[in-house]
DNA sequence: CGGGAACGTGC
DNA sequence: CGCACGTTCCC
């Protein structure tokens, strides 16, 4: 037994709990009982929550434990100022179990009021009526087409975590609309059309694949108790026919109770619509059968929301106005199978063609049964051109948060270059895919990559040699057997030393070939050339292995060499036209004889006794016989072009002689990397710095990712060097907002990683003006680096990274990045403007959950705090920087373009690209003729963003592909 | 609030 | 018994 307040009697009753009930959410009330059934709740709370429900609907003074109105939160009007119909909780009124049995509806009883709070007097409800449509009050001009109709005109959010009873305690964020931002936040909303009297309008949670209520409950935070469903809004000419349904939550039902729960609200349900009969044993019966059925597979990660209208006649009696209604579903997203997909990060993000490599991904929650990895290539218009999928067994998904898959292969197994292609999660039962798709890179066969490397080799070769005949090259080994064995003579290893200590290693080589001295010195006669080669290449061998082998390998080497400086010798003294094509040979011939294809060039200058000399000669020859398209062309086994053996071993002073020769530093290796990339890896500064100073003929792109997705800065922050990450930097701001191919990060989530104070301030120091863009950049993961820091950083980085991140809720317009460094200036004189308060940046840091907007006051260096800027209207331009800072962001436009570059689908023409539609919708038609894709629009936008009409193109976006716009939207608001 | 760990339960 | 997944707890 226990107590509730008697809506109708008007005061404390008695009545019966159903003590057969145990489900959690047990409202009490068994269908023949004639006590009203308030709310739905988990015992053992119950019987309190529904005592303190029925005191909701009351003025102050009936009930013991209700408080007082005037202290009531819920005291704000009913309508707003545009006449939308902004019902709060307090008017959002819990009528479950209506009918249920009862001959007295009361709950309704303050539906009617206006602005103040009141009761009105208890309605009577007669014993039955008809259940149909209601066809009266219809609009006055009686068209029997307008009848009353049911609109959504917001739908909810699609997904929303579900949260189990146990869970809620305190405000856990509510169900909003579809288009909710912070601000304005919207809410599921219904519009009642042709109908001009007063109405209800009730929300109730629905299955999304049967017509029949959901175990969950829809609730209403109110007062520190959940009210359930279903919730009825009153709606009438005066208030508008509009019913916004705010604060709810989704109260996900425990298995244990699911047949219970789901019985019951089918049950209530079928008794309303029986216009409150008993319903008889046979009914019963086939109802709990039915519900039984239900309760089997019910959808329990999935809900939608039941719209439908009803009028109260005078009787009290309530009659369907319009047929019911039924929102989106609502994704619970907590949920392994209903949750957001994603990838946060790849093991490598290269694989060969051939497929069957272990890639590894780490992934939000996923479910092994239902879950598979795409790998898909798109052309340039964004037309899926290929795709296949990873393999990998259910055991392969490891915890739900990490697959162990084999790649698949590509489709052409003979490719010879790389192939940029992407890999998302797709989830077969919604065909929900992970978002962004991640970069991956498919890398050719060797075999392909040397065949290549012979032919543009030897092309390079007849090309200059003109009519060359092939019978040379075979010629040659045989020419090497003139030049003279090495062996025995004496060591000269003192007088390389001598040369190198005569000229001083600081000295840069290119000045020391231009020095007189050294000429000379390099210009002796062919019997001191062979004494140099012999100490270059015998050596080794001998070191090495012993006498045994010095006739192979590296003594191969000196031969060719003496060849070479023989034929230079001759060369100089009298040219010969064949000259320049034998040398060309044997440098090509020398390579493709030997083992790991290494040049020259390479052998010379990773010669482990750094013979100066030698290599300079070498270069010198080979700059003399013009052979600069030989050089770059020549790589060996690996990939690596001499100036990654120079890197590689740090002989910095090579790297300016051979950019010099015009040796492309953008080269990238087997393993994708440039020289630079390896002289980080080798933290071989000297090189580094060669480098940023060199002057190569050819710009030095910062930007290259090597197969593992990292850029030479992302290697020098991961090795936490800071001296290396200084001088790439100061060579190109521009490197820093480029985000790494493994997870996504940039520069600046990369040093939040390593937690290194001194690269975050190298970083955010950088005067970079792309700042804002490489702050607000997300992840694979999608963490900016704030975020990124709050997960994984010390607080220090926080803070740090807080300082100079634009406060929340202020757009990024007004706000320009401070540097870390510069004192804020602290004087906390108030401010006599009410709207206006200045205050300490410490002060911010904490004040982050207010929602006021905070802009940064340019001038004076201060923040300036105001309650309310939505009059603001300068700020009207300030989403359109924001926009352009998305699009700088290297994900999101390239998503962005992809999208954009997909047909339109509808329209006269479905085949046109949707950036089209998109141009001309944001009155940007002019050059549709000229952009060739989306990227000509999205560039269009981002340089040119003061000519676009901001508003116009996100509406148009969000017209022509929500997905593009959810893109944006995102980070928009 | 949202994220995540801990704990529980059933296969 | 161990794992996967459901539920609760906690910050």
């Amino acid at each position: 037994m226990n107590q509730y307040y008697d809506l109708d009697k008007g005061k404390n009753v008695l009545f019966m709990n159903d003590a057969s009930s145990t489900s959690g959410y047990s409202s009490g009330n068994s269908p023949n009982s004639t006590t009203q059934s308030l709310s739905p709740a988990h015992s053992p709370e119950t019987m309190a929550l529904q005592t303190d429900f029925a005191n909701l609907n009351l003025p102050g003074g009936n009930s013991p434990h209700q408080p007082p109105m005037a202290n009531s939160p819920y005291q704000h009007q009913l309508l707003n100022n545009d006449g939308i119909c902004q019902l709060d909780a307090t008017n959002l009124i819990n009528s479950a179990g209506v009918g249920v049995g009862v001959a007295n509806v009361t709950s309704f009883g303050n539906m009617y009021m206006d602005h103040q709070y009141f009761v009105s007097a208890p309605t009577t409800v007669p014993p039955a009526q008809h259940f149909g449509y209601h066809q009266n009050g219809l609009a006055s001009d009686g068209d029997i087409k307008h009848v009353p109709q049911l609109r959504i005109v917001e739908q909810p959010v699609e997904k929303f975590r579900f949260r189990y009873k146990s869970e809620m305690h305190g405000t856990h964020g509510s169900l909003n609309g579809a288009n909710s931002k912070r601000t304005p936040k919207t809410f599921p909303e219904v519009t009642l059309s042709n109908y001009d009297g007063p109405a209800v309008i009730r929300c109730s949670l629905f299955q999304t694949n049967l017509d029949s209520p959901h175990s969950h409950q829809l609730v209403v935070r109110k007062d520190e108790r959940d009210v359930c469903d279903p919730h009825d809004l009153h709606v009438s000419k005066e208030r508008g026919y509009v019913a916004q349904f705010i604060n709810m939550g989704i109260i996900h039902t425990a298995k244990k109770y699911i047949f219970e729960e789901l019985c019951k609200k089918k049950q209530d349900r079928l008794v309303f619509q029986m216009n409150r009969r008993e319903l008889s044993t046979k009914q019963i019966q086939e109802l709990h059968q039915e519900t039984e059925r239900e309760a089997k597979d019910m959808n329990l990660n999935q809900v939608r929301l039941c719209f439908e209208a009803f009028k109260i006649e005078d009787n009290g009696a309530w009659v369907p106005l319009a047929p019911p209604v039924y929102s989106n579903a609502i994704n619970n997203r907590k949920s392994a199978q209903t949750g957001e997909l994603r990838i946060v990060r790849l093991s490598k993000p290269t694989g060969g063609v051939m497929g069957n490599d272990e890639l590894i991904l780490l992934v939000e929650k996923v479910s092994k049964k239902n879950i598979k990895v795409r790998f898909f290539e798109e052309d340039e218009d964004g037309e899926t051109v290929w795709e296949a999928y990873a393999k990998f067994r259910e055991s392969d998904v490891h915890h739900q948060y990490a697959i162990v898959c084999q790649t698949p292969a590509y489709k052409d197994k003979d490719v010879d270059r790389e192939v940029n292609v992407y890999i998302e999660l797709i989830r077969p039962s919604d065909d929900e895919r992970s978002f962004p798709a991640l970069p991956f890179r498919y890398k050719p066969r060797n075999v392909i990559v040397s065949r290549k490397r012979r032919r543009t080799c030897s092309s390079a070769n007849s090309s200059s040699s003109g009519t060359g005949s092939s019978n040379n090259s075979l010629d040659l080994p045989r020419t090497l057997g003139l030049a003279q064995p090495p062996n025995g003579l004496p060591n000269l290893s003192q007088h390389g030393q001598t040369i190198s200590q005569e000229f001083g290693r600081d000295m840069h080589l290119n000045d020391l070939m231009d020095s007189e001295n050294f000429r000379k010195l390099i210009e002796q006669n062919s019997t001191d050339l062979e004494k140099i080669c012999d100490l270059g290449m015998g050596e080794l061998v001998k070191d090495g292995h012993g006498r045994a082998e010095v006739a192979s390998g590296r003594n191969l080497t000196s031969k060719y060499l003496n060849t070479i400086f023989k034929i230079f010798d001759q060369d100089r003294r009298t040219p010969t036209e064949s000259s320049h094509r034998q040398v060309e040979e044997l440098f090509t011939d020398h390579a493709l004889n030997n083992e790991n294809n290494d040049t020259l060039l390479h052998e010379v200058i990773s010669h482990k006794k750094d013979n100066l000399k030698l290599a300079i000669k070498t270069i010198q020859v080979m700059n003399y016989f013009n052979l600069k398209e030989l050089v770059n062309s020549a790589l060996n086994a690996d990939g690596d072009s001499a100036l990654h053996v120079a890197c590689q071993q740090d002989r910095a002073h090579y790297i300016r002689p051979l950019l010099g020769m015009g040796c492309s530093p953008n080269q990238q290796n087997h393993a994708g990397n440039t020289p630079l990339h390896l002289a980080v890896k080798e933290e071989h500064l000297n090189c580094v710095e060669s480098f940023l100073n060199g002057v190569p003929t050819v710009q030095l792109d910062l930007s290259l990712k090597n197969d593992d997705g990292l850029t030479p800065l992302h290697m020098a922050i991961r090795q936490n060097k800071y001296d290396v990450a200084k001088k790439l930097i100061s060579h190109d701001r521009s490197s820093i907002s480029v985000a790494n191919t493994m997870d996504g990060n940039n520069a600046l989530h990369m040093a939040v990683l390593e937690q290194s104070v001194e690269l975050l301030v190298l970083i955010l120091d950088a005067q970079n003006q792309n700042l804002t863009d490489i702050l607000l950049a997300r992840n694979a993961a999608g963490y900016t680096p704030l975020e990124l820091a709050r997960h994984k950083a010390n607080e220090r980085v926080v803070k740090l990274l807080e300082n100079v991140y634009p406060e929340k809720g202020e757009l990024a317009m007004t706000w320009i990045p401070r540097k870390v460094k510069e004192e804020i200036d602290t004087s906390s004189d108030e401010s006599s403007d009410a709207g206006q308060l200045e205050i300490k940046s410490e002060e911010m840091d904490i004040k982050t959950e207010d929602e006021e907007s905070v802009e940064l006051d340019l001038s004076s260096g201060r923040r300036r705090m105001e309650v309310d800027s939505s009059k603001d209207t300068e700020k009207e331009q300030d989403p359109l920087i924001k926009l352009r800072l998305l699009l700088s962001n290297e994900f999101i436009y390239d998503q962005l373009c992809s999208l954009l570059n997909k047909p339109l689908g509808y329209g006269s023409d479905p085949q046109e690209p949707k950036w089209k539609h998109l141009a001309r919708q944001s009155h940007l038609q002019q050059f549709t003729f000229i952009w060739l894709g989306a990227d000509g629009l999205l560039d269009h936008v981002r340089e040119k963003g003061a000519s676009v009409e901001f508003a116009t193109f996100v509406r148009a976006l969000q017209a022509v592909d929500p997905q593009a716009y959810a893109l944006l939207d995102r980070d928009l608001r």
